[in-house]
DNA sequence: CTGCAAAGAGGCGGC
DNA sequence: GCCGCCTTTTTGCAG
């Protein structure tokens, strides 16, 4: 891993055009080719290529290239402060616990959580117009379409679409022919406004945060 | 910007919980606070902290906190392999050319790309559920609302239903009652099954990349 | 291998 | 400030 700071414009072209004027900026190439471009200040990287870009170096000037989608980064070096290669051996696994995956896996173990009656069909469903997160069905025999987000900023007006979307699937596909369909959306929190239109499009919603599916 | 190369686990909680295993790992921290973790692999960080968290080092810990949000990250160094300051004085700004704000502006210069006998409305026209990225009426004074996607991955489902929201929303609006709003999609390609669904929906498409626009 | 949606998404413009 | 949406999104997972 090699790790450059260095005073140097960049230019990128690619997917789009982008130029970075002169600046102190960190650079770095990883062993697996990836190159990451990040300023003094700001959590994101100004510039990067993806892994597997090739690095070719001459005096003042570094270009990496990602020919199979046909991006091009050039780096013009005008002052290198500092030059180092580190030599890492040791890459340790990423453990994240408390993704929506997770919530929904447990949710779907603890239905009543959502409403009294329902019965699990299938995570993940398959439709036409994307996977249903959790699908249920009631007492009655009606399938019932459970969206889970899981972010603590509210849900907007998107999700209630997402979730008439899966229900008007439902309605076609022949195996619930004559049932009627319903759609639950479970979430920490709702934007301003949404309540109304959930009520006005006939969806319910259920406040529950991953803490209380695990909690409970 | 203190730059560290060293051997250390890292956990963070806050939004989730998140463990990284022992790993070779760079530690940049910035001037405003933030905190970048990345692995000798891979082009993304593996753990983070937004501008303006909090830095303490104690023998063998690091512990930097936005209690804001109610974040914690702990980094326990077992090795550290180099240690050092950089001051960057330089900052440059970053422009990009190509986006779609840059497409919408090009487009709506040339409406007959997408269809003939359109007029300008409005750029980024505000309905109550979200702006619509390019508003036209057409010959006979119907509104026509174009939804514009710049990216190279196909377009999905939930974007014919954005249109929908929008035409829904137009359908509404005193100034254009009476009158019948259509919908257009413009992107550089589509997902399968997606001329279907915006066929049943009564939704056009017309194919058009950020440099068919330019160029033409 | 390809398609699809989540992400600790971040960041930006508009109101 | 909140709200909506784009991103050189990347990454992971399932078919």
């Amino acid at each position: 891993m090699r790790v450059i700071f260095a005073r140097c414009s960049v230019t990128y072209s690619g997917r789009v055009d982008a130029e970075l004027e002169l600046s102190d900026v960190l650079l770095i190439r990883k062993d697996d080719g990836a190159v990451i471009i990040h300023a003094t200040a700001g959590l994101k990287e100004k510039n990067w290529m993806p892994s597997g870009s090739s690095w070719e170096e001459s005096p003042g000037l570094i270009v990496s290239e990602f020919p199979k989608r046909g991006e091009r980064l050039e780096i013009y070096l005008d002052t290198v402060y500092s030059d180092t290669e580190h030599q890492g051996e040791l890459s340790g696994k990423l453990i994240r616990i408390g993704g929506e995956r997770e919530m929904a896996d447990i949710l779907s173990m603890k239905l009543h959580l959502i409403a009294p009656g329902l019965s699990l069909v299938a995570r993940e469903a398959r439709t036409p117009v994307g996977p249903i997160d959790i699908l249920c069905v009631d007492k009655k025999g009606n399938p019932v379409a459970v969206e889970l987000k899981r972010g603590a900023s509210g849900v907007g007006p998107e999700v209630a679409y997402q979730l008439l979307r899966y229900i008007h699937a439902l309605e076609v596909m022949p195996e619930w022919q004559g049932k009627t369909p319903r759609g639950i959306l479970v979430a920490p929190s709702l934007r301003r406004g949404m309540k109304e239109l959930l009520d006005e499009r006939g969806l319910s919603f259920v406040r529950l945060t991953y803490q209380d599916v695990v909690d409970a």
